[in-house]
DNA sequence: ATAAAATTTTTACGCGCGTAAATGACTTGG
DNA sequence: CCAAGTCATTTACGCGCGTAAAAATTTTAT
């Protein structure tokens, strides 16, 4: 394959006997040509190997194949776990998926958008950072372009909003941790941008109130992205002051816990479910490296897959409805318990 | 700021005051037009925002600003760290980085190529998966898009390579090792699809060699790219086993000594360079999560920014040359030793 | 076999911008 | 103030493909 190279369609299509206007239709959507064409022009790619010109192609569609996936940190395998799987889900439909992370800086994610937009995609799929977020360019954005949120919601932001329900998740690890040990305190980041984050602390409180006990929250100085290290210095801080209660600690995150469990192991306190150990430490989203910290940590997890799927499956309803609905769809999905050995 | 929509630059000129070609030539490079107007261009942006059509922009361009990055696996810290750094070196340079992951695939890295190349990118970073990338076809489309390799080399594949001096880190972690407790073991994957694998293997013989020690090399079976499970289930059953002769193991790379890590723990050994430590574990990269493992791990530290900057600026020198030079240039970066408490 | 439906071909125009050449206006230094 | 140089404007064309409409062809149903 590939003798001949064509500096256009044109080209392309007298070699191969077929009429550009079909053969922009294949290149449009294969399946709205009939069969027996298809196969002929399939022929013809492979000996010929012709690419259209993907900036020719997008300047006159009405609207592209494209895709904007933005999230805050692709660094973080939360947002790396699920934008992989919001990606394969675009390619699946045929769609042409494109990522973009904002490392976490907040004015990035307004520069992505910006930059999506000159795109002309056909939809948008946003984890806003939350708190830190532009909520009103967000909303007046979502105008434009079709667009779902995920992970976090910003107050009527896009056609909807796909995420994790985090006052069932809460309440599943501390009935789960109350009724295998002492009840549970909750350790946070002071100023979380994440608005998850504010939810799992509000669940937190309603949860240790329908067990009737106490609620002791400890939250961690520091901004940033660098969870791990906040947890461990803050948390370390507080594990030497003896400072937390009772012997079990939930975190709002995993990144989170595995801090706090990397301080426990330099102070020498054996931290697990068993009797030798004095603490329990539990987290939240099951980060992949959770299941190779010491020890492997107990922790929740999210449905990376159906929150994808489905961010995607609405996003996909919005665009073919060709118009912004007025009735705007939240869709939170529970998580489960992943029992491992930290607590 | 955005009062009115413009369809197209005309407009925009029109409204602006400004003639179409000098706003095009701005758009192009904002430093090729006086000072002057540049001044009044940028007061009439913030005035009406207005953003030329991607598309169109690009169609009739000799040479787009797009560079395209490749990797094998985003979700790998290494290469995550690693492209964030290249991306950031080429928005500096006014280019507008594409960041393709082959998610593990090899197939998917010959199709973002694909991919890429109807995008006519004015250069291409790549970081091949090394003995599974179709090396023909890498150096076939170095010949029509400036390309620069780094981490991993294909023999003769683009302009230049640019990558880590593994004889120079090898040799300085086992010479560490050497000094400070029993010469190391090597513990590796049987079949590595990185070359750097290969690499770090034989220098590691060599620098066994040199200090007069016998070599042994154990390898853990597993395919893919979930180093940290083949680490902890291989390594583990090793441990139980007792089969490594010396107490000091050295990993081919940090993922494979995270899962080492977990298995000792969870079989009681205590690992660190203390006097009540009866294994020591040093690894190769400085994961980001090398500094959170228990104890914390003991490395060679990468110079992503060093390894990034150089590739970038190579890339860019091929690409103002306009001419496939002769002379392949071949880069090589020393790594630091990262003492911590494992090793 | 024939009519109706589905699909392809022919023809033609336009998209928004890059770019080139000729012309015109401005800046700089003496 | 003038000449030379620099930069902006005017004019005009083309890029490669989307797309629309009418004509021609093929397929399907009757």
């Amino acid at each position: 394959m590939g003798q001949r190279k064509f500096r256009n369609m044109d080209e392309f299509a007298k070699a191969s006997g077929i009429s550009r206007p079909t053969l922009s239709k294949y290149f449009n959507d294969p399946e709205s040509v009939r069969q027996s064409t298809r196969q002929r022009i399939e022929k013809a790619l492979k000996q010929y190997d012709y690419r259209p010109n993907f900036y020719a192609m997008n300047q006159n569609r009405r609207t592209t194949k494209s895709i904007g996936i933005v999230v805050p940190n692709l660094a973080d395998p939360f947002f790396n776990e699920i934008s992989r799987a919001i990606e394969l889900a675009c390619v699946e439909a045929g769609y042409n998926p494109i990522v973009l992370s904002s490392h976490g800086r907040t004015h990035r994610e307004r520069e992505n958008l910006e930059a999506l937009k000159s795109l002309r995609p056909a939809g948008v799929l946003l984890a806003p950072f939350g708190r830190e977020s532009d909520e009103a360019y967000i909303r007046n954005y979502g105008k434009d372009v079709p667009l779902v949120l995920f992970d976090a919601d910003v107050v009527n932001g896009g056609e909807a909003f796909v995420g994790i329900d985090n006052y069932q998740t809460i309440d599943l690890i501390v009935k789960y941790l109350f009724r295998s040990g002492e009840p549970p305190c909750f350790f946070e980041m002071e100023t979380p941008s994440n608005p998850n984050a504010n939810k799992r602390h509000q669940a937190f409180v309603e949860a240790m109130d329908r067990i009737g006990h106490p609620t002791h929250i400890f939250k961690a100085k520091g901004e940033g992205w660098d969870f791990e290290e906040i947890g461990k210095s803050e948390g370390g801080r507080m594990l030497a002051e003896s400072a937390f209660p009772t012997n079990t600690i939930l975190c709002s995150n995993d990144r989170l816990a595995i801090g706090l469990l990397s301080a426990a192991y330099q102070q020498g306190i054996r931290v697990g479910h068993g009797p030798e150990c004095s603490l329990r430490i539990a987290g939240h989203d099951d980060h992949p490296f959770s299941r190779f910290t010491c020890p492997s940590l107990t922790t929740i997890a999210q449905d990376y897959t159906a929150i994808a799927e489905t961010a995607v499956a609405t996003l996909f309803k919005a665009i073919e409805s060709e118009q912004r609905s007025n009735e705007r769809s939240i869709t939170l999905f529970g998580g489960s318990l992943v029992m491992r050995d930290s607590a």
